[in-house]
DNA sequence: CCCCAGATTATCT
DNA sequence: GATAATCTGGGGA
């Protein structure tokens, strides 16, 4: 028997509420070779549950989204846009489908190796400021997830001090409405106030047919 | 600074 | 067959 890691309490929380102690936390990944990048959260966002239309998980279960539906403490990572990664921390009590997806955050170990990753990178700010560029940071890919966080292991979490509510700022996911899917738009986007590693927040486009 | 178009493929319908 | 929890470089103001 092990002791619990620190995070579990936390992380049992549904995403939107472990969402604002996970800010400033930091999420350490670490290589076969040794080499770890550490990255001190600045931009989370919560997906949570099955009736929210905006999550993966709304159509229910597949072999893709179950990392999600098990319990909180692990990695849940996607691939999108034919050549993205996007990484998560799953959230929640066991069949809950809860996770917090890792939009931005500063660097605060292993510059060199996330410099060397992101080579398209304009500056130190722009290493993880945006959830593709993040998880390319950390060097996470489809392989970790379902990735528990163990401490001492591949990847794990040094839970901060919980910020105060007013370092704290919201606003909507874009375009997705909340549970139910009444047309309420839930402020399920949490960001540190001021921080400049926070990713600009442009809707997707669609991408429209071309006509003949 | 802003806006736009192209890249590229796993996953689900 | 269509879509996507995105990023980048290029061109214009």
């Amino acid at each position: 028997m092990s002791a619990p890691p620190p995070w579990a309490q936390l992380l049992a929380l549904p995403a939107e509420e472990a969402a604002l102690g996970l800010l400033g936390s930091t999420l350490v990944v670490r290589d076969d070779d040794g080499a770890e990048v550490a990255v001190r959260l600045t931009e989370v966002e919560a997906y949570s549950g099955e009736l929210d239309p905006g999550s993966h998980a709304y159509r229910g279960r597949t072999e893709r989204t179950a990392p999600m539906f098990r319990p909180g403490g692990r990695l849940y990572v996607y691939f999108t846009y034919g050549m993205h990664w996007c990484s998560n921390i799953v959230c929640g009590e066991d069949g809950t489908a809860s996770a917090l997806l890792l939009r931005a955050g500063q660097i605060v170990r292993g510059l060199d190796v996330a410099r060397a990753r992101r080579p398209a990178a304009k500056s130190d700010r722009d290493l993880a400021r945006g959830p593709a560029r993040l998880a390319q940071a950390l060097g996470l890919t489809g392989a970790d997830s379902g990735l528990e966080l163990t401490v001492g292991g591949r990847a794990e979490l040094e839970v901060a001090e919980p910020v105060t509510p007013g370092q704290v700022r919201t606003g909507p996911r874009v375009g997705v409405t909340g549970p139910g899917g009444d047309g309420t738009v839930f402020p399920w986007r949490f960001w540190l106030d001021g921080e400049p590693t926070v990713s600009d927040y442009r809707p997707g486009v669609r991408r429209t047919r071309r006509g003949p």
